[in-house]
DNA sequence: CGCGGTATTATACCAAAGTCTAATTGTTTC
DNA sequence: GAAACAATTAGACTTTGGTATAATACCGCG
Protein backbone atom coordinates (compact mmCIF):
# COMPACT_ATOMS: atom_id res chain seq x y z
CA UNK A 1 0.00 0.00 0.00
CA UNK A 2 2.43 3.04 1.39
CA UNK A 3 5.31 1.45 -0.66
CA UNK A 4 4.51 0.12 -3.92
CA UNK A 5 7.72 1.00 -5.60
CA UNK A 6 10.20 -2.31 -6.42
CA UNK A 7 13.62 -2.29 -6.03
CA UNK A 8 16.21 -3.98 -7.91
CA UNK A 9 19.45 -5.27 -5.82
CA UNK A 10 22.41 -5.34 -8.14
CA UNK A 11 25.14 -7.47 -6.97
CA UNK A 12 28.51 -8.09 -9.05
CA UNK A 13 31.78 -7.18 -7.62
CA UNK A 14 32.87 -5.17 -10.87
CA UNK A 15 31.54 -1.74 -9.91
CA UNK A 16 31.62 -0.68 -13.90
CA UNK A 17 29.44 -3.57 -14.17
CA UNK A 18 27.05 -2.30 -11.64
CA UNK A 19 26.94 1.38 -12.96
CA UNK A 20 26.27 -0.52 -16.48
CA UNK A 21 23.22 -2.30 -15.03
CA UNK A 22 22.39 0.87 -12.67
CA UNK A 23 21.72 2.57 -15.98
CA UNK A 24 19.90 0.11 -17.67
CA UNK A 25 17.64 -0.32 -15.04
CA UNK A 26 16.82 2.81 -14.22
CA UNK A 27 16.32 3.90 -17.64
CA UNK A 28 13.29 1.28 -17.13
CA UNK A 29 12.17 3.54 -14.70
CA UNK A 30 12.94 1.20 -12.22
CA UNK A 31 14.53 1.74 -8.54
CA UNK A 32 18.19 0.68 -8.44
CA UNK A 33 20.69 -0.17 -5.62
CA UNK A 34 23.90 -1.19 -6.55
CA UNK A 35 26.57 -3.28 -4.25
CA UNK A 36 29.76 -4.71 -5.32
CA UNK A 37 30.04 -7.38 -2.89
CA UNK A 38 27.55 -9.67 -0.87
CA UNK A 39 28.28 -9.00 1.92
CA UNK A 40 27.87 -5.42 1.34
CA UNK A 41 24.09 -6.36 -0.19
CA UNK A 42 23.05 -7.91 3.66
CA UNK A 43 23.24 -5.33 5.34
CA UNK A 44 20.59 -3.28 3.80
CA UNK A 45 18.43 -6.21 3.76
CA UNK A 46 15.63 -5.53 1.78
CA UNK A 47 12.83 -7.96 3.31
CA UNK A 48 9.29 -8.20 2.83
CA UNK A 49 9.39 -5.56 0.10
CA UNK A 50 8.82 -6.08 -3.48
CA UNK A 51 12.01 -6.05 -6.05
CA UNK A 52 14.77 -8.53 -7.00
CA UNK A 53 18.03 -9.50 -7.19
CA UNK A 54 20.45 -8.93 -9.73
CA UNK A 55 23.65 -11.62 -9.05
CA UNK A 56 26.80 -12.01 -10.50
CA UNK A 57 27.68 -15.92 -9.84
CA UNK A 58 31.50 -15.28 -9.51
CA UNK A 59 32.54 -12.61 -6.43
CA UNK A 60 35.42 -13.34 -3.60
CA UNK A 61 34.48 -14.29 -0.37
CA UNK A 62 30.39 -14.72 -0.59
CA UNK A 63 29.52 -15.58 -4.29
CA UNK A 64 26.15 -15.69 -6.14
CA UNK A 65 25.29 -19.34 -5.31
CA UNK A 66 26.19 -18.98 -1.82
CA UNK A 67 24.00 -15.86 -1.60
CA UNK A 68 21.13 -17.46 -3.07
CA UNK A 69 21.49 -20.43 -0.75
CA UNK A 70 21.75 -17.85 2.23
CA UNK A 71 19.13 -16.10 1.65
CA UNK A 72 16.98 -18.49 1.29
CA UNK A 73 17.89 -20.33 4.50
CA UNK A 74 17.20 -16.95 5.76
CA UNK A 75 13.39 -16.92 3.88
CA UNK A 76 14.54 -13.72 1.80
CA UNK A 77 11.46 -14.61 -0.83
CA UNK A 78 12.88 -11.98 -3.56
CA UNK A 79 13.76 -13.56 -7.19
CA UNK A 80 17.17 -13.80 -7.91
CA UNK A 81 18.31 -13.70 -12.02
CA UNK A 82 21.91 -14.71 -12.21
CA UNK A 83 23.99 -13.00 -14.63
CA UNK A 84 27.59 -14.78 -15.43
CA UNK A 85 30.47 -14.54 -17.88
CA UNK A 86 32.17 -17.98 -17.41
CA UNK A 87 29.03 -20.32 -16.26
CA UNK A 88 29.02 -24.09 -15.98
CA UNK A 89 26.22 -26.36 -16.67
CA UNK A 90 26.69 -27.38 -13.14
CA UNK A 91 26.58 -24.02 -11.47
CA UNK A 92 23.71 -22.58 -13.86
CA UNK A 93 21.43 -26.08 -12.61
CA UNK A 94 22.35 -25.78 -9.00
CA UNK A 95 21.14 -22.21 -9.16
CA UNK A 96 17.85 -22.78 -11.29
CA UNK A 97 17.45 -25.42 -9.01
CA UNK A 98 17.48 -23.14 -6.02
CA UNK A 99 15.55 -21.10 -7.05
CA UNK A 100 16.53 -18.65 -9.67
CA UNK A 101 14.49 -16.53 -11.94
CA UNK A 102 16.37 -17.51 -14.86
CA UNK A 103 20.67 -18.06 -15.73
CA UNK A 104 22.21 -15.21 -18.59
CA UNK A 105 25.49 -15.35 -19.69
CA UNK A 106 26.94 -12.39 -20.41
CA UNK A 107 27.17 -10.67 -22.87
CA UNK A 108 23.16 -10.65 -22.04
CA UNK A 109 20.77 -9.24 -24.54
CA UNK A 110 19.60 -6.06 -22.61
CA UNK A 111 15.49 -6.58 -23.30
CA UNK A 112 15.95 -9.97 -22.09
CA UNK A 113 17.18 -8.54 -18.95
CA UNK A 114 14.80 -6.05 -18.18
CA UNK A 115 11.94 -8.57 -19.35
CA UNK A 116 13.27 -11.00 -16.65
CA UNK A 117 13.42 -8.42 -13.91
CA UNK A 118 9.78 -7.56 -14.64
CA UNK A 119 8.34 -11.21 -14.06
CA UNK A 120 10.67 -11.16 -11.42
CA UNK A 121 9.34 -8.39 -9.87
CA UNK A 122 5.45 -9.72 -10.41
CA UNK A 123 6.23 -12.80 -8.62
CA UNK A 124 7.83 -10.28 -5.76
CA UNK A 125 4.78 -8.17 -5.48
CA UNK A 126 2.83 -11.18 -5.35
CA UNK A 127 4.62 -13.55 -2.63
CA UNK A 128 5.12 -9.72 -0.86
CA UNK A 129 0.86 -9.53 -0.59
CA UNK A 130 0.53 -13.00 0.56
CA UNK A 131 2.87 -12.80 3.02
CA UNK A 132 1.41 -9.55 4.47
CA UNK A 133 -1.61 -11.38 4.63
CA UNK A 134 -0.04 -14.63 6.13
CA UNK A 135 1.75 -12.65 9.02
CA UNK A 136 -1.67 -10.73 9.54
CA UNK A 137 -3.92 -14.19 9.84
CA UNK A 138 -0.98 -15.50 12.30
CA UNK A 139 -1.27 -12.36 14.15
CA UNK A 140 -5.12 -12.72 15.02
CA UNK A 141 -4.65 -16.52 15.20
CA UNK A 142 -1.76 -15.90 17.98
CA UNK A 143 -4.59 -13.16 19.58
CA UNK A 144 -6.43 -16.39 20.33
CA UNK A 145 -5.84 -18.14 23.85
CA UNK A 146 -4.82 -21.42 24.15
CA UNK A 147 -8.93 -22.72 24.58
CA UNK A 148 -9.87 -20.59 21.81
CA UNK A 149 -6.91 -22.19 19.63
CA UNK A 150 -8.06 -25.71 20.62
CA UNK A 151 -11.80 -24.77 19.97
CA UNK A 152 -10.74 -23.45 16.35
CA UNK A 153 -8.89 -26.83 15.46
CA UNK A 154 -11.88 -28.64 16.32
CA UNK A 155 -14.92 -26.14 14.64
CA UNK A 156 -12.88 -26.13 11.34
CA UNK A 157 -12.26 -30.21 11.34
CA UNK A 158 -15.91 -29.97 11.43
CA UNK A 159 -17.17 -31.11 14.57
CA UNK A 160 -20.55 -30.12 16.38
CA UNK A 161 -20.00 -27.70 19.05
CA UNK A 162 -21.38 -30.87 21.37
CA UNK A 163 -18.49 -33.38 20.37
CA UNK A 164 -16.09 -30.86 20.81
CA UNK A 165 -17.33 -29.76 24.32
CA UNK A 166 -16.74 -34.05 24.76
CA UNK A 167 -13.45 -33.89 23.62
CA UNK A 168 -12.42 -30.77 25.75
CA UNK A 169 -13.99 -31.90 28.48
CA UNK A 170 -16.08 -28.99 29.11
CA UNK A 171 -19.94 -27.86 28.73
CA UNK A 172 -21.56 -27.01 25.53
CA UNK A 173 -22.38 -23.19 26.38
CA UNK A 174 -18.63 -23.13 27.02
CA UNK A 175 -17.56 -23.85 23.27
CA UNK A 176 -20.12 -21.54 22.29
CA UNK A 177 -18.56 -18.81 23.70
CA UNK A 178 -14.66 -19.40 22.97
CA UNK A 179 -16.20 -20.11 18.95
CA UNK A 180 -17.90 -17.05 19.00
CA UNK A 181 -14.92 -15.39 20.30
CA UNK A 182 -12.96 -16.96 17.96
CA UNK A 183 -14.96 -16.06 15.17
CA UNK A 184 -14.50 -12.47 16.30
CA UNK A 185 -10.79 -12.43 16.89
CA UNK A 186 -10.17 -14.21 13.50
CA UNK A 187 -12.38 -11.47 11.82
CA UNK A 188 -14.59 -14.58 10.11
CA UNK A 189 -18.10 -13.71 9.33
CA UNK A 190 -18.95 -16.88 7.57
CA UNK A 191 -18.05 -20.79 8.57
CA UNK A 192 -16.75 -21.20 5.24
CA UNK A 193 -14.78 -17.76 5.72
CA UNK A 194 -12.75 -19.69 9.03
CA UNK A 195 -12.33 -22.82 7.33
CA UNK A 196 -9.99 -20.80 4.55
CA UNK A 197 -8.54 -18.93 7.12
CA UNK A 198 -7.06 -22.08 8.58
CA UNK A 199 -6.08 -23.41 5.19
CA UNK A 200 -4.24 -20.46 4.70
CA UNK A 201 -2.81 -21.10 8.36
CA UNK A 202 -1.95 -24.86 7.73
CA UNK A 203 -4.16 -25.87 10.49
CA UNK A 204 -4.12 -29.37 9.19
CA UNK A 205 -7.06 -31.32 9.66
CA UNK A 206 -7.63 -34.46 10.07
CA UNK A 207 -5.67 -35.36 13.15
CA UNK A 208 -8.42 -37.17 15.26
CA UNK B 1 -4.15 -49.14 -5.51
CA UNK B 2 -3.70 -52.07 -8.35
CA UNK B 3 -0.42 -50.78 -9.72
CA UNK B 4 1.79 -49.36 -7.57
CA UNK B 5 5.24 -50.12 -9.31
CA UNK B 6 6.65 -47.20 -10.51
CA UNK B 7 8.12 -47.28 -14.04
CA UNK B 8 11.59 -45.59 -15.43
CA UNK B 9 11.05 -44.24 -19.04
CA UNK B 10 14.50 -43.98 -20.75
CA UNK B 11 14.74 -41.86 -23.87
CA UNK B 12 18.21 -42.11 -25.73
CA UNK B 13 19.03 -42.20 -29.36
CA UNK B 14 22.04 -44.16 -28.76
CA UNK B 15 21.04 -48.29 -27.70
CA UNK B 16 24.39 -48.99 -26.23
CA UNK B 17 23.03 -45.83 -23.67
CA UNK B 18 19.61 -47.29 -23.29
CA UNK B 19 20.64 -50.28 -22.86
CA UNK B 20 23.53 -49.66 -20.03
CA UNK B 21 21.28 -47.35 -18.18
CA UNK B 22 18.54 -50.32 -18.16
CA UNK B 23 20.73 -52.23 -16.61
CA UNK B 24 21.90 -49.73 -14.06
CA UNK B 25 18.11 -48.75 -13.11
CA UNK B 26 17.02 -52.47 -12.57
CA UNK B 27 19.54 -53.15 -10.62
CA UNK B 28 18.34 -51.12 -8.36
CA UNK B 29 14.88 -52.84 -8.34
CA UNK B 30 13.26 -50.36 -10.52
CA UNK B 31 11.07 -51.62 -13.90
CA UNK B 32 12.40 -50.30 -16.89
CA UNK B 33 11.22 -49.44 -20.11
CA UNK B 34 13.72 -47.85 -23.08
CA UNK B 35 13.19 -46.15 -26.62
CA UNK B 36 15.82 -44.68 -28.99
CA UNK B 37 13.51 -41.74 -30.11
CA UNK B 38 10.90 -39.37 -28.62
CA UNK B 39 8.34 -40.80 -30.82
CA UNK B 40 8.51 -44.37 -29.98
CA UNK B 41 8.84 -43.46 -26.50
CA UNK B 42 5.60 -40.88 -27.08
CA UNK B 43 3.42 -44.18 -28.49
CA UNK B 44 3.18 -45.95 -25.25
CA UNK B 45 2.40 -42.67 -23.81
CA UNK B 46 2.17 -43.42 -19.78
CA UNK B 47 -0.08 -41.00 -18.63
CA UNK B 48 -1.47 -41.14 -15.28
CA UNK B 49 0.96 -43.88 -13.90
CA UNK B 50 3.83 -43.09 -11.47
CA UNK B 51 7.26 -43.13 -12.49
CA UNK B 52 9.77 -40.85 -14.45
CA UNK B 53 11.91 -40.32 -17.76
CA UNK B 54 15.42 -39.87 -17.81
CA UNK B 55 15.75 -38.32 -21.29
CA UNK B 56 19.08 -37.41 -23.68
CA UNK B 57 19.12 -33.87 -24.64
CA UNK B 58 20.49 -34.45 -28.43
CA UNK B 59 18.73 -36.67 -30.62
CA UNK B 60 17.98 -36.84 -34.07
CA UNK B 61 14.01 -35.13 -35.20
CA UNK B 62 12.29 -34.68 -31.43
CA UNK B 63 14.87 -33.66 -28.73
CA UNK B 64 14.74 -33.54 -25.36
CA UNK B 65 13.72 -30.17 -24.78
CA UNK B 66 11.11 -30.75 -27.48
CA UNK B 67 10.23 -33.86 -26.01
CA UNK B 68 9.67 -31.94 -22.75
CA UNK B 69 7.75 -29.28 -24.10
CA UNK B 70 5.28 -31.43 -25.94
CA UNK B 71 4.69 -33.47 -22.55
CA UNK B 72 4.27 -30.41 -20.49
CA UNK B 73 1.29 -28.96 -23.07
CA UNK B 74 -0.07 -32.71 -23.07
CA UNK B 75 -0.66 -31.78 -18.95
CA UNK B 76 1.68 -34.79 -18.74
CA UNK B 77 3.13 -34.77 -15.09
CA UNK B 78 5.87 -37.54 -15.64
CA UNK B 79 9.43 -36.01 -13.92
CA UNK B 80 11.95 -35.23 -16.67
CA UNK B 81 15.44 -36.31 -15.73
CA UNK B 82 18.34 -35.04 -18.22
CA UNK B 83 21.25 -36.40 -19.21
CA UNK B 84 23.68 -34.98 -21.94
CA UNK B 85 27.04 -35.62 -23.21
CA UNK B 86 27.29 -31.91 -24.71
CA UNK B 87 25.60 -29.01 -22.46
CA UNK B 88 25.54 -25.61 -22.81
CA UNK B 89 24.05 -23.46 -20.15
CA UNK B 90 21.26 -21.95 -21.80
CA UNK B 91 19.99 -25.52 -22.73
CA UNK B 92 20.28 -26.52 -19.48
CA UNK B 93 18.90 -23.18 -17.98
CA UNK B 94 15.74 -23.73 -20.67
CA UNK B 95 15.43 -27.40 -19.16
CA UNK B 96 15.00 -26.55 -15.45
CA UNK B 97 13.06 -23.38 -16.21
CA UNK B 98 10.17 -25.94 -18.48
CA UNK B 99 10.46 -27.91 -14.63
CA UNK B 100 13.04 -30.67 -14.99
CA UNK B 101 14.19 -32.67 -11.89
CA UNK B 102 17.68 -32.24 -13.04
CA UNK B 103 20.31 -31.97 -15.93
CA UNK B 104 23.06 -34.27 -15.35
CA UNK B 105 26.02 -33.95 -17.78
CA UNK B 106 27.95 -37.30 -18.95
CA UNK B 107 29.69 -38.99 -17.46
CA UNK B 108 27.46 -39.00 -14.21
CA UNK B 109 27.72 -40.88 -11.44
CA UNK B 110 25.80 -43.71 -11.15
CA UNK B 111 24.62 -42.92 -7.48
CA UNK B 112 23.76 -39.46 -8.41
CA UNK B 113 21.47 -40.64 -10.95
CA UNK B 114 19.78 -43.37 -9.18
CA UNK B 115 19.00 -41.26 -6.13
CA UNK B 116 17.59 -38.21 -8.56
CA UNK B 117 15.42 -41.17 -10.19
CA UNK B 118 13.98 -42.02 -6.86
CA UNK B 119 13.71 -38.22 -6.02
CA UNK B 120 11.70 -38.15 -9.35
CA UNK B 121 9.66 -41.05 -8.46
CA UNK B 122 8.57 -40.13 -5.14
CA UNK B 123 7.49 -36.89 -6.86
CA UNK B 124 5.47 -38.29 -9.72
CA UNK B 125 3.45 -40.84 -7.02
CA UNK B 126 2.52 -37.93 -4.89
CA UNK B 127 1.35 -36.09 -8.18
CA UNK B 128 -0.43 -38.89 -9.64
CA UNK B 129 -1.97 -39.13 -5.94
CA UNK B 130 -3.06 -35.83 -6.14
CA UNK B 131 -4.49 -36.38 -9.79
CA UNK B 132 -6.88 -39.21 -8.73
CA UNK B 133 -7.84 -37.62 -5.90
CA UNK B 134 -9.11 -34.53 -7.85
CA UNK B 135 -10.50 -36.50 -10.74
CA UNK B 136 -12.77 -38.19 -8.50
CA UNK B 137 -13.62 -34.62 -6.34
CA UNK B 138 -14.82 -33.17 -10.60
CA UNK B 139 -16.43 -36.22 -10.94
CA UNK B 140 -18.27 -36.13 -7.97
CA UNK B 141 -18.84 -32.15 -8.94
CA UNK B 142 -20.33 -32.86 -12.40
CA UNK B 143 -22.87 -35.38 -11.07
CA UNK B 144 -24.25 -32.39 -9.35
CA UNK B 145 -26.87 -30.61 -11.08
CA UNK B 146 -26.54 -27.37 -12.26
CA UNK B 147 -28.84 -25.84 -9.76
CA UNK B 148 -27.11 -28.07 -6.93
CA UNK B 149 -23.68 -26.83 -8.46
CA UNK B 150 -24.85 -23.24 -7.82
CA UNK B 151 -25.98 -24.14 -4.43
CA UNK B 152 -22.89 -25.66 -3.75
CA UNK B 153 -21.04 -21.98 -4.56
CA UNK B 154 -23.28 -19.95 -2.79
CA UNK B 155 -23.18 -22.34 0.38
CA UNK B 156 -19.01 -22.77 0.31
CA UNK B 157 -19.17 -18.70 0.02
CA UNK B 158 -20.90 -18.48 3.01
CA UNK B 159 -24.33 -17.23 2.28
CA UNK B 160 -27.26 -18.20 4.47
CA UNK B 161 -29.97 -20.11 3.26
CA UNK B 162 -32.12 -17.45 3.47
CA UNK B 163 -29.78 -15.53 1.48
CA UNK B 164 -28.67 -18.23 -1.22
CA UNK B 165 -32.77 -18.33 -2.17
CA UNK B 166 -32.88 -14.67 -2.38
CA UNK B 167 -30.09 -14.94 -4.55
CA UNK B 168 -31.38 -17.43 -6.92
CA UNK B 169 -35.11 -16.30 -6.62
CA UNK B 170 -36.59 -18.74 -4.72
CA UNK B 171 -37.40 -20.14 -1.03
CA UNK B 172 -35.26 -21.54 1.59
CA UNK B 173 -36.92 -25.01 2.15
CA UNK B 174 -36.00 -25.69 -1.44
CA UNK B 175 -32.25 -24.29 -0.68
CA UNK B 176 -32.60 -27.07 1.92
CA UNK B 177 -33.04 -29.66 -0.60
CA UNK B 178 -30.26 -28.27 -2.79
CA UNK B 179 -28.05 -28.28 -0.16
CA UNK B 180 -28.62 -31.74 1.52
CA UNK B 181 -28.35 -33.41 -2.00
CA UNK B 182 -24.95 -31.50 -2.54
CA UNK B 183 -23.63 -32.54 1.04
CA UNK B 184 -24.98 -36.62 -0.42
CA UNK B 185 -23.40 -36.03 -3.45
CA UNK B 186 -19.96 -34.72 -2.66
CA UNK B 187 -19.82 -36.88 -0.29
CA UNK B 188 -18.69 -34.19 2.88
CA UNK B 189 -20.15 -34.85 5.91
CA UNK B 190 -19.50 -31.23 7.61
CA UNK B 191 -19.70 -28.08 6.38
CA UNK B 192 -15.39 -27.50 6.85
CA UNK B 193 -15.17 -30.48 4.72
CA UNK B 194 -17.51 -29.24 1.87
CA UNK B 195 -15.62 -25.90 1.85
CA UNK B 196 -11.92 -28.12 1.40
CA UNK B 197 -13.99 -29.79 -1.55
CA UNK B 198 -14.61 -26.64 -3.18
CA UNK B 199 -11.10 -25.35 -2.41
CA UNK B 200 -9.86 -28.23 -4.32
CA UNK B 201 -11.97 -28.20 -6.81
CA UNK B 202 -10.55 -23.98 -7.47
CA UNK B 203 -14.60 -22.96 -6.96
CA UNK B 204 -13.29 -19.47 -5.98
CA UNK B 205 -14.88 -17.61 -4.17
CA UNK B 206 -15.99 -13.98 -3.61
CA UNK B 207 -17.32 -13.49 -7.01
CA UNK B 208 -20.42 -11.70 -5.49
C1' DC C 1 -48.68 -41.16 -23.07
C1' DG C 2 -46.08 -42.63 -19.00
C1' DC C 3 -41.63 -42.68 -16.79
C1' DG C 4 -37.57 -40.65 -14.76
C1' DG C 5 -35.07 -36.76 -13.57
C1' DT C 6 -35.18 -32.09 -11.98
C1' DA C 7 -36.99 -28.15 -9.65
C1' DT C 8 -40.01 -26.36 -6.71
C1' DT C 9 -42.81 -25.60 -2.55
C1' DA C 10 -45.45 -26.68 1.91
C1' DT C 11 -45.80 -28.46 6.51
C1' DA C 12 -43.88 -29.96 10.48
C1' DC C 13 -40.48 -30.97 13.66
C1' DC C 14 -35.93 -31.54 15.77
C1' DA C 15 -31.09 -30.41 16.25
C1' DA C 16 -27.55 -27.16 16.13
C1' DA C 17 -25.77 -22.67 16.34
C1' DG C 18 -25.77 -17.89 17.83
C1' DT C 19 -26.77 -14.31 21.32
C1' DC C 20 -27.37 -12.11 25.76
C1' DT C 21 -27.08 -11.63 30.68
C1' DA C 22 -24.89 -13.02 34.62
C1' DA C 23 -22.12 -15.33 37.76
C1' DT C 24 -17.96 -18.03 39.62
C1' DT C 25 -13.17 -19.28 39.77
C1' DG C 26 -8.28 -19.04 39.06
C1' DT C 27 -4.15 -16.65 37.50
C1' DT C 28 -1.29 -12.94 36.68
C1' DT C 29 0.20 -8.38 37.18
C1' DC C 30 0.87 -3.84 38.92
C1' DG D 1 -5.02 -6.60 47.34
C1' DA D 2 -7.26 -4.69 43.26
C1' DA D 3 -7.52 -4.99 38.44
C1' DA D 4 -7.36 -7.56 34.30
C1' DC D 5 -7.72 -11.58 31.85
C1' DA D 6 -9.01 -16.34 31.03
C1' DA D 7 -12.00 -20.23 31.55
C1' DT D 8 -16.06 -21.95 32.95
C1' DT D 9 -21.04 -22.57 33.47
C1' DA D 10 -26.31 -21.51 33.72
C1' DG D 11 -30.50 -19.95 31.83
C1' DA D 12 -33.27 -18.19 28.37
C1' DC D 13 -34.22 -17.19 23.79
C1' DT D 14 -33.83 -16.67 18.59
C1' DT D 15 -32.12 -18.02 14.34
C1' DT D 16 -30.42 -21.28 11.36
C1' DG D 17 -29.74 -25.82 9.62
C1' DG D 18 -31.19 -30.62 8.82
C1' DT D 19 -34.63 -34.13 7.93
C1' DA D 20 -38.88 -36.38 6.54
C1' DT D 21 -43.11 -36.58 3.96
C1' DA D 22 -45.72 -35.11 0.30
C1' DA D 23 -47.32 -32.71 -3.52
C1' DT D 24 -47.02 -30.07 -8.01
C1' DA D 25 -44.91 -28.93 -12.34
C1' DC D 26 -41.82 -29.13 -16.25
C1' DC D 27 -39.16 -31.63 -19.60
C1' DG D 28 -37.31 -35.10 -22.64
C1' DC D 29 -37.36 -39.90 -24.09
C1' DG D 30 -39.02 -44.13 -25.69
Amino acid sequence: MADDNPTVFVVDDDASVCKALGRLIRSAGLRVETFVSAHDFLESAPFNKAGCLVLDVTMPELNGLELQELLSNENCPLPVIFLTGNASVPISVRAMKGGAMDFLEKPFDDLTLLETIHRAIARSRQQVSDYHERCQLQKRFESLTHREQQVFQLVVNGLLNKQIAYELEIVEQTVKVHRARVMNKMQADSLAELVRLAEKLNLQNDPL
